[in-house]
DNA sequence: CGCAGTACGGTAAGCGCTTACCGCGACGGT
DNA sequence: ACCGTCGCGGTAAGCGCTTACCGTACTGCG
């Protein structure tokens, strides 16, 4: 065997101890910054690690002070064909996730906390691998509503729980963008300013509190003006493009006819509309608007550019993360739910002639 | 205080071993599920484990066990500004990292390993990251060149540890894809059959492997038909859109002339070229030909969608995890350098009319 | 009917840290 | 010059698991 070779036997802080002729006591002091010890021995410790390059454990550091300094994350992943060569279009919707979890982890940071990841299969259940990240890490973050109410009630009373656009519960907190607001504000600018009056909701599944409370607040604002909308079980994406193509597929194979304006529950739905009406050699804006939600990066480089309602995505997950960090150290707890400011964001998709340049970078 | 609040007090394996009647012993054994434990025994135990909604502490098992099955990851990030509403464009760059990490994540998972994620900024100093990892995992995983030759191999001493487009050390492994073939075939083709005489490599910085690589490959193969090849110092983006924008706008407005053909480091660079040019009227391909590197998702959606190299991010990330794990648990060490194969993707930007229809979904 | 063999499951010794507790030497006040 | 005080730093007791080791109660065989 290489001598070289990685750890014959990993370093300890007795190791470190006997190396700076203390005890590891104080080891452990100087490396928590804690306890002043004094100046010189302080030195001897640090020229000591240095020396060795010693890493203190952090399963023992977890295991003794009661803090494992990780939150995790859990959220549900598409697809898994790790062994095909190609990428599903679909990895777009990585960008959603993605950038609510890098707030986390930003957030995360500022605490010397480093995150877990763990993503779910659809068809998977996921109780065990939330068992598994809970026994991991101080606290869970979990996208969408990953797990029923009663479930998550449950675990909740064992660990501190935090939910991205899910709803609260007596032990949980949940965290959310506001939904309503921005979404009237929008169906009222395709029915005041555009004077559509046909207009269908292209929603997700129906246990999505978010995609719920996106259709109410279409609903309501067309009801205000007597306009029709169109809405039900065959008008129900799953927040992906290629499932939202397929409606509109299968719309046009029905022949029915279109309606004025498409509003969709996300930017995703509104990409995989735009892609099939434009397929099928109908124009956005001109035959049909099309708006999303979400404001994701690639809104403003398709053309036309997307209407949409913008979320403060990295910020909803640093948010939870600070929710969470607050019932971890059991300070004040947060508020049970967090609800965040979104804003209408209007761009050529939906008939306006506001493309603007964007430039890259600042 | 409320009495539904959070734990007050973390169960352990003695409550479930009181509850169930039996020793921690075997508590721990039906856990594990070795050693056989008798049914009814197993039974008992089990049922007191739900009936109390047990989860052991990784911490704990960790220690005892030498095995904590987690595997770090280290990457870049570019910008940090969590408090800003806006998501700044380059937030696009998520795309490559991400996809790599999805690839560690489901491989990982096959072995039971969860994913610590950590990205560093820019310009700040890696090292104290990469420790606090290193402590809290088997084994890392680190993208690009995030630290120096000599440092890496100090750590690699004590850490399994596998790169992603760097190199390898006595003690660590290197995994990346096939740089030289497939840019040469590219870039053949750019000579070859759309009979370009004057192009430009637009690499990244110098301490990266993958694009001194590329660039290589690019003046080997411009040379072989004495061709110019445009390059040096002002042709250094940073892999990102906007870097790439701003070599082009800077070109430009020096007035000199641009080559008939921009060979980019990655498909980020690609895309910044390509939106600047067309800011300023030069048509791609027409006037200018691009290319990119890597085949992330979005390269397809361009107009014209963008001829480039396509890696199998996912795959580099499943296989690096694979490596890794070969490493922490001992078996036959991996190869010191695992080289992905790569492709050739023809499609508009380089010239040729091969612009097809990409279909949403499968 | 007695004893070796077997299998189950309990006891206890760590894993590598943090930290409460305490001893010891130096210092200053009287 | 003596003793109380204080600050430094060492000793040892866990943190919640895994697992080696061993006692016990059964089985089957002579």
């Amino acid at each position: 065997m290489d001598e070289s070779q990685t750890s014959p036997r990993a370093l300890t802080i007795y190791d470190v101890a006997r190396h700076a002729g203390v005890s590891i006591a104080s080891v452990s002091r100087v490396l928590n910054g804690r306890n002043s010890p004094r100046p010189e021995t302080r030195e001897r410790v640090l020229r000591a690690v240095a020396e060795l390059g010693f890493v203190p454990d952090g399963a023992a550091r977890a295991l003794s002070s009661r803090l494992k300094e990780v939150v995790g994350v859990v959220y549900r992943r598409v697809n898994a064909r790790v062994d095909e060569f190609a990428i599903s279009d679909e990895d777009e919707s990585l960008l959603f996730v993605d950038v609510i979890n890098r707030g986390v982890e930003i957030a995360a940071r500022r605490r010397g906390f480093d995150m877990l990841i763990s993503s779910v299969d659809v068809y998977d259940q996921p109780d065990g691998r939330i068992d598994s990240m809970a026994g991991k890490s101080d606290g869970l973050i979990l996208h969408d509503p990953l797990l029923s109410l009663e479930k998550l009630s449950r675990i909740a009373k064992r660990t501190p729980i935090v939910t991205l656009a899910g709803r609260p519960t007596p032990n949980s907190v949940n965290v959310r963008a506001d939904n309503e607001s921005s979404m009237r504000e929008l169906v009222a600018h395709l029915l005041d300013e555009h004077g559509y009056r046909t207009l269908a909701y292209l929603g997700a599944h129906d246990d999505s509190p978010d995609s719920a409370a996106r259709g109410a607040a279409f609903l309501a604002e067309c009801q205000r003006v007597g306009a029709t909308a169109v809405t039900g079980p065959e008008w129900r994406g799953n927040y992906m493009a290629d499932g939202a193509a397929k409606i509109i597929a299968d719309h046009l194979a029905r022949d029915e006819s279109l309606p004025q304006a498409i509003v969709c529950a996300n930017d995703q739905t509104a990409l995989g509309v735009m892609y099939e009406l434009t397929e099928n050699h109908i124009r956005v804006p001109e035959d049909v608007a099309v708006t999303g939600f979400d404001d994701i990066p690639v809104a403003r480089h398709l053309r036309p550019q997307l209407t949409t309602v913008r979320q403060p995505i990295q910020k909803l997950g640093a948010t939870a993360f600070d929710a969470l960090y607050a019932m971890i150290s059991g300070g004040t707890p947060p508020e049970p739910e967090i609800v965040l400011p979104t804003s209408v964001v209007i761009r050529g998709s939906c008939g306006c002639q506001s493309d603007v340049v964007v430039p890259w970078g600042k």
